[in-house]
DNA sequence: AGGCTAGGTTCCCTTTCGGAACGTGTCAAG
DNA sequence: CTTGACACGTTCCGAAAGGGAACCTAGCCT
């Protein structure tokens, strides 16, 4: 399978994929969550090839979760910002951290750790039901398709039996 | 940079990447999610070629994500199925099929969607955290070393000053 | 003996990636 | 008015990863 058709599947998460789901890409936005704007510094931060952050860039600005736009003219320069669509995939890269913070644990880590805002209280990341503020735990969850038809799960919610 | 240099890196969305930051990865978990266990079975669900396949199994494996067991013997033969650490993992495939089913929709799309498993009410996914049960919107959250510094945020905070 | 199934392994060719040098428009210094 | 720096790319080359397809192994079934 050609890593492009997958832009077409049916499954969601196969096109959420399509778009971010490569090496660099994560670590692109990973650093635009944390103010980074301009070519050089993520290519530095990074350390990832010029050429392969190009092509990251323009996919990211294709599929409207970055913008391109110029911060100063005479030379025109141009910045890269998360639209609202990127902003959206924050969620995502918080449980990233906050798994890899648990699981795969480090020597010479910099521990990180989410806070509140407001009260600077540490948050535990979880999901929940934005519409009844209800927290979702494993087995809360059932993956349907509109059709009706549950999803088989696994892991998320089976009980497990052998 | 080597992407296995990243394995040991200070920040753990990068070594979160490290094991589950490639094409394949994350949609053979989306499979096992769905209760995909057999190598032949995620081989032909996938089109991921046999080779890589394995790869990606035994790299999960050893990151503690899958478990191999064998469920016959004579001819051994062995499932894939997700650890407590690679349950984990849930949430984030969550996160990623809602972002794509709103922000890359599908001409020939299957719509998926996640229900209360008891209620069969929509959900609606969103980070919460565990302990309060408080949501946590875009601007609610810091991200915070833990010797104190905040990571500059933007995004996912920021009032979108100039 | 021949074929089937499940889980790989091997081979070859194409695509992608890493590394490093080069190009471009503008300003500022010498 | 040449030289250097800065920011953002582009180009080139060799190395690594990936796609496609055939082959291998163990045991069973006919």
């Amino acid at each position: 399978m050609k890593w492009t058709e997958l832009s077409d599947e049916a499954c969601p998460v196969a096109r959420s994929l399509s778009v971010v789901g490569d090496r660099w890409t994560l670590l692109i936005l990973r650093d635009a969550f944390r103010g980074v704007r301009r070519f050089e510094k993520f290519q530095t931060n990074l350390g990832v090839t010029r050429h392969v952050l190009v092509e990251r860039l323009r996919r990211l600005e294709a599929n409207g979760i970055l913008r391109r736009e110029p911060y100063q003219e005479r030379p025109l320069r141009h910045e890269y910002r998360l639209t609202e669509a990127g902003k959206e995939l924050g969620p995502i890269l918080v449980l990233l951290g906050d798994w890899g913070e648990r699981r795969l644990p480090s020597e010479n880590g910099v521990r990180l750790a989410h806070v509140f805002r407001d009260t600077g209280e540490p948050i535990e990341p979880t999901l929940a039901d934005a519409r009844s503020g209800r927290l979702i735990g494993p087995r809360d969850m059932l993956t349907r398709f509109a059709s009706g038809e549950d999803v088989g799960g696994d892991g998320a919610g089976e009980a497990e039996a052998g």
